[in-house]
RNA sequence: GGAGGGGUACCCAAGUGGCCAAAGGGAGCAGACUGUAAAUCUGCCGGCUGAAGCCUUCGCAGGUUCGAAUCCUGCCCCCUCCA
């Protein structure tokens, strides 16, 4: 194990704040004492199994710990899950079976070994002990803190005090995630800084049953691609660890500047030295922007896909974009009959059915924009009647192409 | 239980009888430029065989009116204050 002040670079790498860092310092200094690593411990809501770049942020962290030689250890909350959580609230979420809990768990465990090294990585579910709690129980955990603190939580607060409507068994997930701390007497927990209050709660209980608390490590909340709103699905400003190579390297290629270092920093495994040395290239001048967020798309790539597909995705994508030429793979078409008239097709027609654009309206605009090429020249007119001819390729956009077939 | 406020397009948010397919912002898309699917600027942003006109949209269902997102009735949902 390296030594304390080592261990502690690492760990506040890129960390929004931690609780507290002396507590921090103690327990690895009686770690590397005692020779017993520090559980790390991790809640994942297994609603929604497909991970992004987002939730790598604390991942990341994850594994910076396992790599350091601590335990990790991942809490499904499938019994949370089940219950429903209510915080969306605009909708009353579906109950999950117990079948879905268990094909997501399956589906996020196979994504976050992506990041987290399987041998060293402890997964669990709550319902292991929550499930099995007495009401009796349930009514002691729930005495040993007060709403009045409960409204200390920033979430609930605005919520009470914009009159937005705060259920009473809302109040339970954070006992309910702070038990889970007791349950694995947590040296650490990880979560965003959104879970500060949760991770809180755990040091609460921790005390309340007599243990010693956790430390509670929040990192940041990554933006996603539009470079102001948090990355999420629902939003779709997201780059998702399951997604092709092409895919990764382009979103990331869209970035907006600003953002590149803080993505070194939160989701890519490049040295801190080597990040801080891009910051600085970069705000001298010394690096071109270009060249740096391409390394930042092969980090990213390489690190879900391997280099080798990272180094083609890069070709791919200097080729399109740079050289604006043609892709090396073009999804094929094959023009029916029933889409002619007289032996031509009218292009907004072709471009709806091929499912390029949504409506032929859609289409039209397209074209008058100047935003249709066929065989690399540029069609103007919405009311265009093309002859197709089998091979030839139709771009859309920057990034949509088609090549046709005919029989 | 009583009094009041509100539900508008992907999101936020204007609009309170015709000028509303509905201001503005964000997101998204396209073009120009470039350094990239950055930034900036410009345009588009419900649907329709093609820009004229038509069709469908402002919580839901009816009604008044030549005409309704806007007025009336009922219903559903949300919020505030009081109890």
């Amino acid at each position: 194990m390296l030594p304390v002040e080592k261990q502690m670079e690492i760990i506040k790498r890129g960390v929004a704040e931690i609780i507290s860092e002396e507590e921090l310092a103690a327990k690895l200094e009686k770690s590397l004492a005692t020779g017993r690593p520090l559980r790390v411990k991790l809640g994942l809501d297994p609603t929604a199994p497909d991970i992004h770049l987002g939730h790598t942020v604390v991942l990341q962290k994850m594994r910076q710990f396992q790599e350091l030689g601590h335990e990790a250890i991942i809490i499904l909350g499938d019994y949370t899950a089940r219950i429903g959580d209510p915080t969306g609230r605009v909708e009353t979420r579906r109950q999950l079976s117990e079948e879905e809990v268990l094909a997501n768990a399956r589906t996020y465990e196979k994504q976050i070994f992506k990041i987290l090294d399987p041998q060293r990585t402890r997964v669990v579910f709550n319902s292991q002990w929550l499930g099995s709690l007495t009401f009796a129980q349930v009514l002691e955990l729930a005495a040993k803190y007060t709403v009045a603190r409960m409204l200390e939580r920033e979430d609930f607060a605005r919520r009470f005090r914009e009159g937005l409507p705060i259920g009473i068994h809302e109040f339970f997930y954070p006992l309910m995630q702070g038990y889970d701390s007791v349950a694995l007497e947590a040296d650490v927990e990880l979560g965003g800084t959104d879970q500060k209050f949760n991770l809180l709660m755990g040091r609460t209980l921790q005390k309340e049953y007599g243990q010693e608390p956790q430390v509670a490590l929040m990192m940041p909340i990554l933006e996603g691609l539009d470079g102001v709103q948090k990355m999420s699905k629902s939003l779709g400003n997201y780059i998702g660890i399951d997604e092709p190579p092409g895919e990764m390297y382009g979103k990331t290629m869209s970035l907006p500047d600003d953002l590149m270092v803080r993505y070194f920093e939160l989701v890519t495994p490049v040295p801190l030295e080597e990040v801080r040395a891009i910051a600085a290239g970069l705000a001298s001048g010394e690096l071109h922007p270009r060249d740096v967020k391409m390394r930042l798309a092969r980090e990213i790539v390489s690190f879900y896909h391997g280099r080798e597909a990272a180094l083609k995705a890069e070709e791919e994508f200097k080729r399109v974009f740079q050289q604006r030429e043609l892709p090396e793979e073009i999804p094929v078409f094959e023009v029916t009959p029933d889409l002619m008239e007289g032996g031509a097709v009218w292009l907004p027609r072709l471009l709806h059915a091929s499912g390029l654009v949504p409506s032929t309206s859609e289409g039209r605009r397209l074209i008058q924009q100047g935003g249709v090429k066929v065989d690399g020249e540029k069609i103007y007119d919405p009311g265009f009647k093309l002859v197709p001819a089998d091979g030839m390729v139709i771009k859309v956009g920057k990034r949509k192409f088609l090549r046709l077939k005919c029989t």
